[in-house]
DNA sequence: CGTCAATAGTAGGACATCCTAGTATCTCGC
DNA sequence: GCGAGATACTAGGATGTCCTACTATTGACG
């Protein structure tokens, strides 16, 4: 929805001009990355928002649902959630607590660490999970709006980055 | 924040095969660009922010400070904006309340037409933008954590993407 | 075996983003 | 002119993310 009318040129170009007429040439590149980084975040995560906003789910949750259905174990404590969808504590808090809400997740005891939460699937949860992933898949996933090359360059890229960051 | 240990292993690639096992070969592509990018949202954002706290902005308003920087004209209507920066008019809206009650924009209505409200910056507000500017330039866009040449094999690869969204 | 640091999870708060809805103003056509 | 539709902005609500701080439990060391 953002831009109703396209704009008549590609505003990180025009930024990146602006950068390279005051001087901060040398900056300009990552300047004109990051800012694309941005936008493009927000472009892809509406598109994946609109397919998931009818199953009652976002992809934040999804990817909690799908990291518990492709474990080996039955549950996962919150810890192990945040560190593989590399998030906050919090951030994992908030969303089962809204998959718990729904009936989608449950929440158990560890039976011998009295500090730790272990997390499962419930039926209606994997369910759900494979749903919303067929649709993704179809609606998203295949069609992600960029020839196959480009697509491999860019999660490439994008893994230097995360290294770098110290991800992996 | 996210990862205080390194995962032995990259997330992306682990769903990427995950995929592939459960016949999804054909959307694993797709998946994992989308990963990606959430996940170098997140920490080029993290970056972002980071050097930002001090001054008391976030990127979204800085951004709002930048656009007026550039600007020809003394003020913007909030709808361009809204346009230009590619967010929901009520994001302006926000992010125009949070700068003006710091000082750093002035809000006035336009002179003849009495719908349009228009932004400037004030003499703080300008300096705060120069002043993040230098600052973001030193700590992040040049040392954007990749090699030139990948640079701008991003921010062309997304270029492509935001035009197939309708950005320009 | 007792204190103390580390670990797991949650509560409350700040921000940004979007959506839906509502108000005010302008424009255009009849 | 006058009314219908378009446009500009804001209010209120939902979500996700992070940060700081707090509680509870564990484990390690003297």
């Amino acid at each position: 929805m953002p831009p109703q009318q396209p704009l008549p040129y590609d505003p990180v170009a025009e930024a990146r001009r602006q950068w390279a007429a005051h001087g901060w040439s040398q900056a300009a590149g990552g300047m004109a990355a990051v800012t694309s980084l941005m936008r493009a975040h927000q472009i892809v995560l509406a598109r994946v928002e609109a397919v998931l906003r009818p199953l009652g789910v976002t992809f934040a949750r999804y990817e909690v649902l799908m990291l518990l259905h492709f474990s080996r174990s039955d549950a996962l404590p919150m810890t192990i959630i945040g560190a593989r969808l590399q998030v906050h504590p919090t951030s994992v808090t908030n969303a089962v607590d809204r998959l718990e809400r729904a009936g989608l997740v449950a929440r158990r005891p560890h039976p011998s660490d009295g500090r730790t939460t272990l997390v499962s699937l419930t039926d209606d949860g994997r369910r759900l999970a494979l749903d919303a992933t067929d649709r993704l898949n179809a609606a998203v996933f295949r069609a992600p709006g960029m020839p196959d090359g480009d697509l491999a360059v860019l999660v490439d890229v994008l893994a230097g980055l995360r290294r770098d960051a110290g991800d992996f």
